[in-house]
DNA sequence: TCAGTCAGTCAACGGTCGGTGACTTATGGG
DNA sequence: CCCATAAGTCACCGACCGTTGACTGACTGA
């Protein structure tokens, strides 16, 4: 992730802020707010701890830019009704762990429980990720299904985070998958 | 959480360790390990930080000794087969959170990315709540059926444990219990 | 050419952490 | 009663944290 092109790279401000935000996400994905540092994130970026703080405020205000610049849980939405569990699972269980949507998945649940960023990530997590599933779903206990299917995903998503679902075989992991694809279609019915 | 009894319990080392035990065990499952501090730990039981460590030897062997002593997932498991989305249901969401099998969840799941904690936790996670669900279930595909039972019971405490699944009604909370008892129910079928 | 601006560097700050070891004090058996 | 010993206290260490502000050096427009 050090500057990977031509002779000049260094003093160029966007290019800057956009590989700090990247490390920032990777971190705070791998690690949680609390535990990774801004010199792990500056360092991962190639670039020294105290710019960090200079582009974006505060370590606080870098987390607020991670889960602005990433979209929200609405193209998993996108597609037919009856399809929609197996397009979760695979998302969670198969698709490759440097999606975006994964990353900050991975940010909420190791960083909901901060002191520091719990507040913000909650804010985050609420707007961004139950409030389109309800809206999506519908109907009069939409709140109630929308959480629902929300559990399944995170601790779908954690189980993964945390040792990879404990299967070695990619035919336990595509079991798995279609497991937890029918539970995520019935929670939406 | 201070000395609530008579005249003298200083100088009690069953006591004592008791209490640290206690104490541990509530600042793990409310802020993980990392974020969990030795001091906080000695303030809530009313010690001394330095007779935690004299007690224990080190922050992870305090760990290990809280998750040594709570008890498995088995009594979860006891019980018809046909009930037990709503036996898991109902302890996960409706029963207090002072239950010593909940504190054990938050503390796998606020504690399993730990850099420090994190083998520990999850090896613990392993032998005491996957293992026993795969010996219960039996059959060919068992450990897969496990892990997907397993994550939804992590998703479902984890949403409880960030904001009480952003439920304020006690009847929403027994709706939620509902729609998670189906699932956990067919997770395991 | 030259001064101003801006990207990047550097050392240091106050604070918190887990852990150590020497110390004091209460207790109970001889 | 007395003292060995267990129980509890205290001051301190080195490491790491987020954050700060003064600094350097290179572009760039007048």
């Amino acid at each position: 992730m050090r500057q990977a092109e031509g002779p000049t790279r260094a003093r160029n401000a966007v290019a800057t802020r956009s590989a700090i935000l990247s490390a920032a996400r990777s971190r705070f994905a791998e690690e949680g707010y609390d535990a990774a540092s801004v010199r792990g994130i500056a360092g991962e970026a190639g670039v020294d701890p105290a710019l960090v703080l200079r582009y974006f405020g505060s370590k606080e205000e870098l987390l607020a830019a991670v889960l602005a610049e990433s979209g929200s849980v609405r193209d998993l939405l996108e597609g037919p009704r009856e399809d929609f569990g197996a397009r979760a699972a695979r998302m969670l269980l198969l698709d490759p762990v440097e999606d975006h949507k994964l990353a900050v998945l991975q940010i909420i649940l190791r960083s909901a429980s901060s002191a520091r960023a719990g507040p913000l990530v909650r804010r985050n997590t609420q707007e961004r990720f139950y409030e389109p599933i309800e809206a999506w779903l519908g109907g009069p206990d939409a709140q109630i299904r929308a959480r629902a299917v929300g559990a399944i995903i995170m601790g779908a998503a954690l189980s993964r985070a945390i040792d990879n679902n404990g299967l070695e075989d990619e035919a336990d992991r595509l079991g798995l998958a279609g497991r937890l694809a029918e539970t995520l279609q019935l929670a939406i019915e």
